[in-house]
DNA sequence: GTCTATAACGAGATAGAC
DNA sequence: GTCTATCTCGTTATAGAC
């Protein structure tokens, strides 16, 4: 009996997997908007209808895909902190950043699918939000160790944002100064602009050696939160 | 004769806009992917086939929409460096800055087609390239400006960038020394990173007041950029 | 010459009967 | 699950109105 419930959970399993590869793989030529469950059944030898039994609808499919995407851009950003080991804090933001970049860079249709546009007609559910957030977690686990640490200097904060950071600092990074966290929340949104322009072909003859040049630009974003350089 | 001809100039220019205005409409709620020149065309009261007078493929309308929505941007971020009249160069670059992002906010859909995913199987053609340049000259004005005033401060380019630098400086602003073009290169992208989190909704339930934040991040890019505060 | 309309192609999606 | 009839799409050829 429970084997064969592991078996059939394995199948489930299995299957479950091979569709989201399938539609991984339409994503790339066809863009998410146009992401079909018929053309993902008709490519594995089912039948549309089969496939309701694993994703109730189209946007069920897609929020799977984008849970995915987030997942494993946050998993790439944690690995890349622990085999950081016990570098400097700047040196670990640098290499956290230039993983989630080469991330982007081996899966940009994936990558699309969570910072690109908007899918027409879907609203991303509550349950993405916390894989969204593991990207920023690393970083804020980063600059707080900094605070524990070698010490920090940051500009202080205008009076009429002094409320927006207690509280962006109270949701997001309780031990940070309200200062650090209102530069993290702009430099999280910064890295995703360098590392957007790079896979949407935006420096397309513009930066051509963009390994140096990213990691130049992650090392600037390292001062805009105020991690120490080295002495 | 020529009354006739600009009759008929009239009329051709008249047809065209209203094309690309419903054009832009479709954007909205069904994405450039899925821009369809026959809906277009029905919505117009015309036949699919007409449109050809005016677009010689999906793509070249695609286009021109493209063209427009940089052209736009660009205009904006132009006029808004106009309005800022002899302003410090810092006041200026946020003026700018937040010019660029209140047309973003306006129009979301056309921001989109412009920043956002590429279009599955639409590559841009080389006469986009001109207009896409349009806000990043504007910025570099504003840097040149700095550079033949106030004084600017900048950390050194380190070796591995130096002569991406120098070729970036030469191609994009000979009048800038090749740390400011550096710099300039990432803030251009980080200011399009905070934008795109804006208008995609990555800040939802994390920044409220948006306004005052993105005063604060473009009054930090220019920091980045060595430009200098006002005593 | 400039335009619009009709009709058609090949490909693909969709809805429903079976 | 399967089949079919009916939709959509981009694009082209062609004919005729102004």
């Amino acid at each position: 009996m429970s084997a064969v419930r592991g078996a059939r959970e394995r199948a489930r399993t299995e299957i479950t997997a091979a569709i989201k590869d399938e539609a991984r793989r339409q994503l790339a030529d066809q863009g998410a908007a146009n992401l079909s469950l018929r053309a993902v059944a008709r490519e594995l030898g089912m039948v549309s209808s089969a496939l309701y039994r694993y994703f109730p609808s189209r946007d069920e499919l897609l929020t799977a895909l984008i849970v995915d995407a987030y997942d494993a851009i946050g998993e790439t950003a944690e690995a890349a902190l622990a085999g950081a080991g016990r570098a400097a804090p700047r040196s670990r933001w640098v290499t956290v950043c230039t993983a989630v970049r080469g991330w982007a860079l081996a899966r940009p249709h994936e990558y699309a699918l969570i910072y690109g546009s908007p899918v027409p007609g879907y609203t991303a559910p509550g349950a993405t939000v916390g894989p969204a957030s593991r990207v920023a977690l690393v970083l804020i686990s980063i600059v707080g160790d900094a605070y524990r640490g070698d010490g920090v200097a940051l500009p202080p904060v205008p009076a009429v944002l002094r409320s927006e950071a207690d509280r962006l600092a109270a949701e997001i990074a309780p031990d940070l100064p309200p200062a650090a966290a209102l530069a993290l929340t702009a430099a999280w949104a910064q890295l995703f602009g360098l590392i957007t322009f790079e896979v949407f072909g935006q420096f397309k003859q513009v930066v051509t050696d963009r390994d140096a040049f990213f990691e130049r630009a992650a090392d600037g974003l390292a001062d805009s939160v105020g991690l120490l350089r080295r002495e």
